[in-house]
DNA sequence: ATTTATTCTTAAACTAGTTTAAGAATAAAT
DNA sequence: ATTTATTCTTAAACTAGTTTAAGAATAAAT
């Protein structure tokens, strides 16, 4: 079963206990997702936080000029959320679909809230998730306002080496707020050097 | 008292009630700062976290060039910590100073980690309060990799209105990525609008 | 009130990154 | 196995943003 995952994840922050265990695995749902299926759509509600099993998945924009722009990436062991809609019951600006195909856990706003309110341990444990997550922005919102295209990109690929070579140029190009052309170009000037 | 300023900004949370004003009262600490005095330092352990009652603050990097890049602004009713160096009681790579002179409210980790553990209201509270900062650097991050400067300084201006006019554009400059001369032909662009 | 430090602006020469276009290479679908 | 779609690269012309320098304006300090 693959909440096995999941309670590993939770383990290496807090690990659970079996009254814990049970509450979790009746709030979860497993889901299978195809390459290119959507798990949120502009203007829906995001209504779930999803753990990813394996596979890997993009959240992005797509501004007016129809150009998408990638926020975050997530692979298994990650969780990924648009965490602005699921809190203020909002519509989503924000698309969430699969690279790859993947297998997927969530959990609803009114479970992880039930979660919250009866065990403080899951309350504890989403604190410290989410605050690692804001300190993974604040050194990319750092990179982006200090350093050049290029050292984003080798900072990308040391940080991320296992999703850096199944994630296409045109993605991280996206992601480092760059065009795919100049990443071609920056590729090209690293692998002469 | 300046802790009435704290109190109201938690009841607009969540409420707390007398035992746990008490508890909170006992374990923070008030403090003047003067105009460019740091609170926090480069190599030093960041141990508070810190709520502004009246001033304002940058946190901010200074790369091998010496250039200063400046992460976050905080104003009253605002907190400013180096998350990564409290929670993993590491040495920062940031400083925090003052922009003007401050009043601030201090909780060190021990103290904010004991409200945590008797009073789960505190730790919800502190929940919230890191989700919202987090959306708020998405929304920069979306800004960043989407937008020209132009467009981000005028987002800049919309969205903090009250502290946009008190940050000489140096800092404002280094707080959106560019170069104090390119954010002066941006306002000499805008102002011929 | 005067001096000193800081901030802001302008301009010219430059470089990092974009746009447009088109072909080559690779991966996905049947 | 072949077709179709997607991804990657190259190059030329362009534009957004930087660098260097220097003077003007404003704010801070005494």
């Amino acid at each position: 079963m693959n909440i096995n995952k999941l309670l590993t994840h939770f383990s290496n922050y807090i690990p659970l206990n079996e009254e814990e265990i049970t509450e979790l695995s009746k709030r979860v749902i497993e889901r299978n997702i195809k390459r290119k299926q959507f798990i949120l759509q502009k203007n829906d509600v995001c209504n779930n936080y999803t753990f990813i099993v394996s596979g890997l998945f993009k959240m992005y924009t797509v501004d007016k000029n129809g150009v998408e722009h990638v926020l975050h990436f997530a692979s298994e062991n990650d969780w990924i959320y648009d965490i602005n809609s699921f809190h203020n019951k909002k519509q989503s600006s924000l698309y969430i679909d699969a690279i790859e195909p993947s297998i997927i856990i969530q959990i609803d706003n009114s479970n992880l809230m039930y979660l919250f309110t009866h065990y403080q341990k899951f309350e504890r444990t989403f604190r410290v998730l989410i605050e690692n997550k804001f300190m993974e922005l604040e050194t990319r919102i750092l990179q982006n306002i200090s350093s050049k295209a290029e050292e984003r990109y080798q900072f990308f690929l040391e940080q991320y080496p296992n999703i850096c070579n199944r994630i296409p140029n045109v993605l991280i190009a996206s992601y480092l707020g760059i065009t795919p052309e100049f990443l071609s170009k920056i590729r090209n000037a690293i692998s002469k050097k």
